[in-house]
DNA sequence: CTGTGGTCCTGTATGC
DNA sequence: TGCATACAGGACCACA
């Protein structure tokens, strides 16, 4: 569930207390969110024990944490994973999957209710984890080339809502953003990417980029436990939410009521008035 | 290569 | 009170 303002809501979260700190036990409590690592369960928990973070990194909605060692363990929320960090001995989470026993008698503990996400060793992957060279550079990126961007968002002929929903052209951006941005651009999901102008395709990254700094500030979106902060607490965006989960509302721009329409097997929000289809060519 | 649809999971809400 | 079905912030993989 989690898209970039949420993930990097938890990365500085995760930052402020992790930086620096050393492993000093790991336990796997259910073997399906380490089902990336080769060795097994086992190994998985006796590799990373000793080991000390440095900064966590993040690209798109990719987290990962760089050891002094120069590996680097790889981790992806997917709809439902979290990261809570609690004194050791606290009571566990809901769902609690994996923890981690930091030198400082803190735990970093991975909660996933659905477990579609994943924790793997990345070896030398401090700088770039293999597992996450094949994702774009994200909006926030400072080495983001803006107008490649565009050009390659214009090559594409799926809907525009897939195409920004790429991890491969532009990371970062997931359902709930997509439909607000497809908003504030006033563009319909349905649009052939290769159909909208370039300077079209720019205000929509604009605006992509622009709603998720506007969440970042608010701590991210959440409608319920299922996206915390790494202290437990929510974000405050939905509140601000122009289309997303508003269907059956007035569109705050035009009055129009919002609707929902099944795209792709997901929802989509979107307002009639101001998103109509694109005129067939 | 590009676009699409199924699949991995658990839990909750809704309808009969 | 069951029980079935739809749906959920994502990404990968097989297939046309």
């Amino acid at each position: 569930m989690p898209e970039l303002p949420e993930v990097e809501t938890i990365r500085r979260g995760l930052a402020e207390f992790l930086t620096g700190r050393t492993v000093v036990g790991v336990q796997v409590l259910h073997p399906r969110p380490v089902r990336g690592h080769v060795g097994g369960e086992d190994d998985f928990a006796v590799t990373l024990t000793g080991r000390t973070f440095t900064t966590p990194a993040r690209r798109g909605k990719y987290l990962w944490f760089p050891f002094v060692d120069g590996d680097a363990l790889v981790a992806h929320l997917r709809m439902s994973g979290q990261f809570r960090l609690d004194p050791a001995g606290a009571p566990l989470a809901r769902h609690t999957r994996v923890t981690f026993a930091l030198d400082d008698a803190r735990e970093l503990r991975f909660v996933d209710q659905r477990m579609l996400g994943g924790l793997t060793l990345s070896a030398g992957g401090a700088a770039l984890p293999s597992e996450v060279s094949h994702i774009a550079r994200d909006l926030f990126d400072p080495e983001l080339d803006l107008d490649a961007t565009v050009a390659a968002v214009r090559r594409r002929t799926a809907p525009i809502k897939s195409v920004i929903l790429n991890q491969r052209v532009v990371s970062g951006i997931g359902n709930i953003y997509a439909d607000e941005a497809l908003w504030l651009a006033r563009v319909h999901y349905g649009t052939s990417a290769a159909a909208l102008s370039e300077q079209s395709v720019r205000r929509l990254l604009h605006q992509a980029r622009a709603v998720m700094t506007r969440s970042l500030a608010a701590g991210g979106t959440s409608f319920d436990a299922l996206y915390v902060n790494v202290n437990g607490s929510s974000g405050y965006f939905s509140r601000s939410l122009n289309c997303y989960g508003r269907e059956g509302d007035p569109c705050p721009r035009c009055g129009t009521t919002i609707a929902r329409e099944r795209f792709g097997g997901r929802s989509s929000y979107l307002c009639p008035g101001c998103q109509p289809p694109a005129r067939l060519a």
